[in-house]
Order: structure tokens, then C-alpha cells, then sequence
DNA sequence: TTGAATTCCTATTGACTTGCTATGAAAAGA
DNA sequence: TCTTTTCATAGCAAGTCAATAGGAATTCAA
């Protein structure tokens, strides 16, 4: 049980593309420049992002990424779902037993609940600005 | 992001042993055909639990096995550490940019701990007494 | 109009994980 | 000694995941 790369990528791209983009767009090669994150991959990752509206593409030379919408409305939960289709409680393929019914009922569903509350109360803001707290012991980070 | 089928059949088979054993032992053969799940597959599953001290287990003839303590001192965190290896928020494989590091200590690790919080209020005693609810309609339960 | 830079799309690969099965040993009661 | 049970380990097929590959489409600039 835990968070797949591909979200944990993606949540990285974001915050380069929040910190990196100033007035203009970002490039897949400069994020994966920057944090090591193999461009390929990053290719298949940010029109995933694109298409949940969290960025807007432009193409061509020239072309990049923005955020299509300032950070703090950007949350966890946006990019989990773009990027991670296993849902959380939809775990119980197993619906042959008044047991895995209960459980599934007041256990999976109740858990999702919870963990849904979490991921919509962290926004991209949060985890940038906390970037930039840690980043004051270690210089150059916003130059 | 999901739980495993695998923690799902151990909490299903504490719940079994929590109603069907009268001062005796469960054996894995009972619980696979109540709740329709490999006897076999139970097999790899119940001595983990049995490592874990959640369960007793008795050997030979008229073998099976127990709870080690009650159902309320029994909770979904003892489960999904026995039978689930990855923990959430050990996610960071990747160790190789500021931002990545950033986001492994302030964002995983605290939706690690939101989790347990979770996991560490939910007892064994609140499934099976759910359990009991749900099944007032569908009666002969507890016989 | 050509070329370079970039996103976009789709397939593919290799490694790992998962869910489950198989085989047989060990223990213990009858 | 025989049956019933747990215990340990190995194996396997299918699926998932992380990453790569190749090339098409788009846009700007010279």
C-alpha cells in the first residue's frame, strides 16, 4: 500500500513547473534536468496532467507547461486521481462472504473517506512553500 | 493505491475466528468453506498472523487456531503490518533532487501517520460488531 | 520553406508483484 | 500407526509498473 511513482513524479513535475515557471512555460527537458526524472517518462506523465486540466500544454518550439491554475488550488487529490486509477476501496473483489460484504461497507469505504480528507486539504502551495523553507539552510534554489 | 487481497482475507479470517471459535479453535479448512477463499491461500496467510501474536495456533489433530487476545485489543494496523511488507510513505525510491526530498518528508511521512491513526482506531471488535448489525436482517448468524 | 524544438501518441520491454497452487514435512491426538 | 491438522518452501501464470522507443504533429524562427 503505497504511493506509485508515477503520482510522486508528477507531484515533483508540479512543483518545478510552480517554482520554475516565470511568465512563461516550463519544458520536459528542464524538469528532467533538474530533478533527475527521465524525460520519456515525463512524457507520459504531464499530458496525463494536461488532460485533468491541472496544466496547459503549448506546443511547438518554444512550447512548455504552465499550471493552469494558481498553486493553492492545485491539491493532492488532483493528481492522484489523474495519475493513480486504483482507487483506494475498491479493493474487495472478493463479494462472496457476509464478512467481505461488512468489510467493504464500514472498513474500505469508511478508510477512503478518510484518506480523501487528507489528500484535498494538501495543495501544491503547501509542499512549495515548504520546499522553500528547507531550502533556506541549502542556498540557490529560487535564483 | 490499494489494500491487498491478501490483508483483506486475514481481517475477514480474525473475523471468522472471532465468531466461530466457542472455546476452541478455528481450523483453516472451516474458514475456507464459510468464506469461500483457497484453503490453501489461508495456509500462507494465517502463520503470519500467527507470527504477528495475533493468532495461536495448535497443532495435529483437532489442531486450528485462536485469538491470542480480544477482539478489542486487535486492530487493522496489527493486520496490515503482519501480512502487507510495503508501508505507505516508504514510497521514495527516488532520492536524487531537493524537491523529492522535500515532498518524502513533509508529505509522506505525515499521510503515513494520518493513515495509522486510522488503522490504530479500528478494532477487530468494531468489525465483528458491525458485522452483527448488518447481519440482523439476514438472519442465522451466530448459529 | 526549411529546420529545429517541442509536445503528443502508441507500443513495447523487462522486472517485479500478486494471487494462488503444489508438494511434502512435522506434529499431535486417537 | 493412521488421520488430521499446521508448517515451510517452492513454483507459476497473470498482471502491474517503471521506463524506454520511435515517430507523428505542431509551432516558431530564420
Amino acid at each position: 500500500m503505497r504511493i506509485s511513482s508515477k503520482v510522486e513524479c508528477g507531484i515533483i513535475s508540479l512543483v518545478d513547473i510552480c517554482i520554475y515557471s516565470n511568465n512563461s512555460v516550463v519544458t520536459v527537458i528542464n524538469i528532467s534536468a533538474r530533478q533527475n526524472i527521465s524525460a520519456k517518462y515525463l512524457e507520459q506523465i504531464l499530458p496525463q496532467l494536461r488532460q485533468a486540466d491541472i496544466i496547459r500544454s503549448v506546443k511547438g518550439s518554444h512550447g512548455g507547461y504552465v499550471l493552469t491554475r494558481p498553486a493553492e488550488k492545485i491539491t493532492l487529490r488532483d493528481v492522484i486521481d489523474a495519475l493513480d486509477s486504483t482507487v483506494l476501496g475498491e479493493c474487495s473483489i472478493r463479494e462472496d462472504s457476509q464478512i467481505a460484504d461488512a468489510i467493504s461497507e464500514c472498513l474500505w469505504s469508511k478508510m477512503t473517506a478518510y484518506l480523501q480528507n487528507f489528500t484535498d486539504s494538501v495543495t501544491l502551495r503547501d509542499i512549495a512553500d515548504k520546499l522553500a523553507d528547507t531550502a533556506a539552510d541549502q542556498p540557490m534554489y529560487y535564483i
